[in-house]
DNA sequence: GCCAACGTTGGC
DNA sequence: GCCAACGTTGGC
């Protein structure tokens, strides 16, 4: 199984938008970068990934579950752009702040640190482990 | 609100 | 195929 990070500014798409969607989860669309993408479609069923809200917040917020392999963003007919979709699994039982991400040696070479524009990421094992120590949330 | 970083576009 | 111009993102 792989670990990824899902980054969303929450007054597009909050933590909270994800929950209300419930087990179903929700499309991640509206990706429009081919790194991104092309991480995306990767992602196999019951892959674990975090959830990070972006400006106002800077943390990581909660834990989603791919429920959809890769296909079409819905949201537009440019066949470049596919997506998948996620479902939240739990919150973070303290967020993880960007500041305690980056204040972590072992964190050090996430991309979130690394390249901070880059919406959807891979995360090995252990910064995944980290991160969840670091929020006092079961992995 | 500013600015740096970076990805994309389009002219050549 | 290169590179300048431009747009977008996200941290500060």
């Amino acid at each position: 199984m792989a670990y990824w990070l899902f980054k969303s500014e929450p007054s597009t798409w909050s933590w909270d938008d994800q929950v209300a969607k419930g087990a179903a989860g929700e499309e991640w669309d509206g990706v429009r970068n081919y790194q991104a993408r092309n991480f995306m479609r990767e992602m196999k069923i019951g892959d674990r990934g975090f959830f990070y809200h972006s400006q106002t917040e800077k943390a990581v917020v909660g834990i989603v579950e791919v429920c959809a392999e890769a296909h079409q963003d819905s949201k537009t007919d440019d066949e470049r752009w596919d997506c998948v979709d996620i479902k939240a699994v739990r919150p973070f039982v303290q967020p993880v702040t960007l500041d305690q991400i980056k204040g972590a040696e072992e964190l050090s070479e996430m991309v979130l640190v690394k390249n901070s524009r880059l919406s959807v990421q891979p995360v090995t094992e252990a910064e995944w482990k980290a991160v969840c120590a670091l929020g006092k949330t079961d992995p």
